[in-house]
RNA sequence: GACCUGUUAGCUCAGCUGGUAGAGCACUUGACUUUUAAUCAAGGGGCCGCGGGUUCGAAUCCCGCACGGGUCACCA
């Protein structure tokens, strides 16, 4: 049925017969493709440096047979260069001619010269076959563009997509500087359990598994903060910890079940503080990879430089909908919810102030702080020093959607234990979102923590707009999609083996 | 979950108001020693997502299902 990959399959086994391994296991790579150019990009037409010795390898992207000549077209993950080969190497010759193809990987030595039309090329005195593929590359100038191909095969994406390969070597630049960046300023990296038997720092449905040793069921971990937290109390004064999370909730352009969170905890800091260590990690990180703070996101415009827009959720909301989060009853939120459409499915304080939120925050554009929400949506943050109706918290919103999240920490152990049972009580009542009684974790503040400043930022988020990615799925490299049937497949396997 | 939309060759896509499937690239064979979307000549390749219905006849119309994409809802 698939007569290109028995085609091909039947190719290898001719190349052993002729004493060819088609997968042999090493090669000496001397030089990157990249290096090679930078080295020799300025030779005139038709020079050649026969005395350079080159040693590479790469992928097999494009082929132009010549009659006694073929260019070759190699790619590292470096860059693209052609190679040129012709009948003077002998046998090999005809060997390339036959098998060697587009997909396959190859090692090739030789020197550098610029051809006629100014392309550098490789002069292949000889080359080895490393590796032969026997599926077909999508086409060359179109490409790959079937977005359930590119999210299932992003191998496929990344080889023939090259800004889907940088896009990925981007995020995981990005993951590097933050360590850079949160190291230099003293914190220390931990790590926390993601298999946890109660779990927190979060407003989320979790994800539920089994341990058999117990036999008791386990969440995965929903946010690092309760653990991060704990070492605080535990003496470590500056601590972080990068790493994923765990959602049992929607998946949209921007939510992914699984994604990644960087998440610190710093003692005696307040929100303030932590504000301003956002501000310069942000600032940092756009600016290492866009050379600026005036970026384009989706065709706006977004500006980072600081500093950061400061506003209060109450007057935001209040400015925007007429409705004070304070002192307004609920059943003024409701009418107020009702003419927009915009009903929460738990009918709650807290779930009303969300809700009258979310229908203003599309209008912020550039990097806002969004600062002292209610104590009724914060329960694990700190009361405000000037009113205890709020909290010290903040969230960073850009273009309305939120990239972090941070407050005073909350650290007395009796109004933590109130905030939990309210929490509590809205669990029973049947909101699958409240926090969960966390025992450990009050015995925890009970033993003393400092006044700490804490901070999470959602690195997908981050990376979406440091790359102007229109959706989540763009920058997590193996996104979840729904598991494919592979009986087909299997069957044509069965077939070859006969 | 709701609405809109898509699924045809390995890839990217045509296929009109129903008449038995097409292009480019890729692949195979041949020609060509500086090409680069190489070129020229010839050729092979399809459960038209799956199942049902209407019809003399369905890739095409209708219904259901599966899997995507977009918008909304949900979601720190």
């Amino acid at each position: 049925m698939d007569n290109l990959r028995l085609q091909k399959i039947k190719e290898i086994e001719e190349l052993i017969k002729k004493g060819i391994n088609p997968y042999p296991y090493r090669f000496d790579v001397e030089q990157k493709l990249l290096e090679i150019r930078e080295k020799f990009d300025s030779l005139e037409n038709g020079a050649k440096v026969e005395d350079a010795k080159l040693s590479t390898a790469g992928r097999v992207m494009a082929i132009r047979y010549h009659g006694k000549s073929i260019f070759f077209v190699i790619q590292d993950s470096t860059d693209k260069l052609q190679c040129y080969l012709n009948v003077s190497i002998g046998e090999k010759f005809e060997i390339f001619k036959e098998y060697v193809k587009v997909g396959d990987f190859v090692g090739v030595k030789g020197f550098p010269f610029k051809s006629h039309t100014g392309e550098l090329s490789i002069f292949a005195e000889s080359y080895e076959i490393l590796s032969k593929a026997i599926r077909i590359l999508p086409e060359k100038w179109h490409g790959l563009t079937d977005k359930e191909k590119i999210y299932r095969q992003r191998y496929v994406d990344t080889i023939v997509n090259r800004d889907a390969f940088e896009r990925f070597k981007t995020r995981y630049h990005i993951i590097r500087m933050i360590r850079e960046f949160m190291n230099s300023e003293g914190f220390l990296e931990v790590e926390t359990p993601i298999l946890q038997s109660v779990t927190g720092g979060a407003t989320a449905k979790p994800f539920i598994t089994h341990l058999n040793v117990f036999d008791i069921d386990m969440y995965m971990k929903i946010a690092h903060e309760l653990y991060l937290k704990r070492y605080v109390v535990g003496g470590y004064e500056a601590v972080y910890e990068i790493n994923k999370c765990f959602r049992n909730e929607g998946v949209s352009y921007k939510h992914n079940p699984e994604f990644t969170m960087m998440e610190c905890y710093k003692a005696y800091a307040d929100y303030n503080d932590m504000m301003d260590l956002t501000e310069r990690l942000i600032t940092h990180v756009i600016k290492q990879v866009n050379g600026t703070l005036k970026i384009t996101y989706q065709g706006r415009e977004v500006d980072f430089n600081r500093p950061w827009k400061r506003v209060k959720m109450r007057d935001y909301i209040k400015n925007h909908l007429g409705v004070d989060i304070l002192e307004d009853s609920d059943d003024k939120m409701v009418e107020t919810l009702k003419t927009h459409d915009a009903l929460p499915p738990v009918m709650e304080r807290g779930h009303y102030i969300e809700k009258l939120w979310d229908l203003v925050e599309d209008t912020v554009v550039n990097p806002t702080f969004l600062v002292d929400h209610p104590v009724d949506i914060s329960p694990l943050a700190k009361r405000h020093r000037e009113d205890s109706r709020l909290t010290e918290r903040f969230e960073v919103i850009i273009l309305g959607n939120e990239l972090a999240n941070a407050f005073s920490e909350l650290n007395d152990p009796i109004d933590q234990r109130k905030r939990f049972e309210v929490q509590s009580a809205l669990r029973q009542a049947g909101d699958e979102e409240a926090q969960m009684m966390d025992y450990d974790f009050l015995r925890a503040l009970e033993y003393g923590m400092p006044p700490t400043g804490g901070l999470g930022i959602g690195i997908d988020r981050l990376v979406m707009f440091a790359t102007d990615a229109s959706n989540i799925k763009e920058v997590i490299a193996f996104p979840l999609v729904r598991p494919e049937e592979f009986s087909v497949e299997g069957l044509e396997m069965e077939e070859e083996e006969k």
